[in-house]
DNA sequence: TAATTATTGTTATATTATAACATTATGTAA
DNA sequence: TTACATAATGTTATAATATAACAATAATTA
C-alpha cells in the first residue's frame, strides 16, 4: 500500500504544472508559470523541487537540468532513475523495466560500496527522429 | 590501435589540470588555475572542455556539473560511461565492467531507439564514510 | 595559394541555483 | 490547549554554471 504523501500549497502547484507539461520542464520555466499564482522567487521554486524529487513525485533530468513527473506510480522514492533521450527532438521518456532495475540493484551489491540510488540516462534519436 | 588525438594548447592545459586533480573539478575552478596560463575567459574553458567530452579525453559528471579524466584508456569515445558517487566526502570513480557496459548496450539495442550512449551515475556511501 | 575548418580571444549576458534571514503554518507531546 | 519542534513560506541579494555574438588567427586540405 501506497502512503499517500500530502504536498504543501506550493509543492502541489509545482507538482501540477510538471505534471501537466508532460515533457521535461525547467526550474525557470515553472517559475513563470506560476507567477500568476504568487509564486515569485526562484528558490519557492528550487524548494519544491526538492522536496519532489526527495519523495519521488518528480525526477531530475540531470544531464538537461529540467524536471518530469514520475511514471512508474509504485516508485515512491526515486532511488532508481532511467531515462532515454532523443538528443534532436529533446523527448525523454521514463524506462521502467523490471530486468534492468534487478541487473543494477545487483551490480551495486557486487561493488564495495553502500548505493542508495543511481540514475541512468540513455542517448540517441528517438524513432520519428531517426526516420528524418 | 588507438588513434592518438592531437590536443590544441587549450585544450591540453585543460587536459592536464582535470588529470592531474585526480578527482571531478569544476569548470570554473579550472579557470581559477589556468589564469596564470592566459587563459581569462569561461568560454575558453568550455569550449576545451566540449572539445575533450567529444573526444572522450575527459567525462562529465552530470550530477554535479564537473569533470574528470577518462580513466580507461579505450574509451575514446565516451559513449558508455558509468560512475560511483559517494554522497558524503563526494569521490567519485569511474566504473569499467565489461558485462555492465555489454549489458546496457544490450539492452539499447532491445529499445526502439537509436542509442548513442548512456551515462549512468550510482549514489550512496564509499568505504570510509560508510564505517563513520 | 586559395579555401575551408578548427581554434582562439573578448565582451557581454543568459541560465541555473543557493545563502541568509524573517515569518508563518503544521504536527506532536505534555 | 499550550508549549515545543519541525516544515514550509516569503524576500532580497548573490553565487555558480553556461552560452551568444563577433572578430581574429592558426591549421588543414584541395
Amino acid at each position: 500500500m501506497d502512503k499517500q504523501q500530502i504536498l504543501s500549497k506550493n509543492q502541489q502547484i509545482i507538482f501540477d504544472i510538471i505534471e501537466k507539461a508532460k515533457e521535461p520542464i525547467k526550474a525557470y520555466s515553472i517559475l513563470f508559470n506560476v507567477q500568476k499564482k504568487g509564486i515569485k522567487a526562484p528558490l519557492q521554486v528550487y524548494r519544491a523541487l526538492d522536496k519532489l524529487v526527495e519523495i519521488g513525485k518528480i525526477h531530475k533530468i540531470e544531464s538537461r537540468n529540467s524536471f518530469v513527473a514520475c511514471k512508474n506510480s509504485n516508485c515512491q522514492i526515486s532511488k532508481a532513475t532511467a531515462f532515454s533521450i532523443c538528443e534532436s527532438c529533446e523527448e525523454v521518456s521514463e524506462i521502467s523495466d523490471n530486468k534492468l532495475s534487478k541487473y543494477l540493484k545487483s551490480f551495486q551489491n557486487k561493488a564495495g560500496m553502500k548505493f542508495k540510488k543511481y540514475n541512468l540516462e540513455f542517448f540517441g534519436l528517438c524513432k520519428k527522429c531517426s526516420i528524418k
